[in-house]
DNA sequence: CTGTTTTTTAGTACCTAGTCCTAATATCGG
DNA sequence: CCGATATTAGGACTAGGTACTAAAAAACAG
């Protein structure tokens, strides 16, 4: 009805990469050819066949929820933790973790690494994150791997105070001070808060 | 060789839960019992048959990515704006945002939001967040809505500060001044980081 | 130890969504 | 109209199953 092959063909990967989840019989009455022309298609455009198509997009799913299972409790690996005392975690930026029109990461996750790194490091139940300054020194790239390295500086009833240095090799790129509380029966305000 | 139909069953059950992608041919030889005997098995427990679960993978996959694609740039909503003056997000507190012990937001979403918002709000092609200070000033609970609103108080020459404040309810929950570099080349100390 | 019940195994026909291959038609450009 | 390209049809085969029947093996009961 419509157009050439080449149309066709362009149509075809179009509408596939929408939804990978269609058949080639489908495919062929929604083009109104024969569904050998559609495996004539996907044969010249090297487009796999449904289950490989299926199976390739499970896969790149299970791939992300490995990667965001560690995610729940600490951001980045923690590779050394003295607890009250000091802490240090590593954390690699990906291409998931900066902005795609600069390669520089987001505050966020430098702020969650140092954050999450700071509730790790106390030695209680519970640690909220109360307030915090912070600093973002120097952009990080991706591909960097940040080393947070976090200080405990004071304690006093229910009140912590971290300091977090983050480097990437020997540059600082994010410090932060964490005024954390621990263990209280939330309630009140300025008590509360996350952590990681 | 080793146990009882339950036992069995209970493991299979995991190691399904565990790879999707094991065929029930594999399964056999595992447990070393015939496949017909993994296919009663799947049958008693429900279990689909390996396409069914992989396209399940692939289609949870799917939702996500139509999720996760707006959190590329912004986390939350954005509901209103007004460039370089005020702007306004929402975002839902589910459970995967909150510490699993007590239910409170890990304090790095209430971050990401805000300072996201203080991202977006900036009307230029880069904006990085030099410094910030911030404050949790009540805890969230999963199943909270925060707004988080953003406004621009004071611009300098390539530098803007953005004032973020954020409700449930009534409530404040968070406060946060940020201080905003924009669209210079990034290059030195202090000048840097992300925003979103 | 025999009889019954449960569990496991074997085998067949059928299904989907293909691959791979051959061969017969259509359609188009010159 | 002729030859090249494109399309369609058909058959044989594949993986990873379902659904069903039937037989053999194991477990348990008295």
């Amino acid at each position: 009805m419509k157009q050439s092959k080449k149309e066709r063909q362009e149509r075809l990967q179009k509408t596939i990469q929408e939804n990978p989840f269609v058949t080639d019989e489908e495919l062929a009455q929604e083009f109104s050819v024969s569904v050998q022309t559609i495996r004539l298609d996907r044969m010249e455009l090297s487009i796999p066949e449904l289950r490989e198509r299926i199976k390739y997009v499970a896969e790149k799913n299970m791939q992300d929820e490995i990667r965001s299972l560690p995610i729940e409790e600490v951001i980045g690996d923690i590779i050394d933790i003295e607890l009250d005392k000091s802490a240090i975690s590593i954390f690699d930026v990906k291409k998931e973790h900066v902005f795609t029109r600069n390669g520089i990461a987001r505050g966020h996750h430098l702020f969650a690494q140092a954050n999450s790194l700071a509730v790790a490091v106390i030695n209680d139940e519970l640690a909220l994150t109360g307030k915090a300054e912070i600093r973002f020194t120097q952009p990080v790239k991706e591909g960097s791997r940040i080393v947070a390295k976090a200080k405990v500086t004071r304690s006093e009833k229910g009140r912590t105070i971290v300091d977090v240095a983050s480097f990437v090799g020997s540059d600082l790129v994010f410090r932060g001070e964490f005024s954390m509380f621990r263990a209280p029966s939330v309630e009140k305000e300025e008590k509360d808060e996350t952590g990681n």
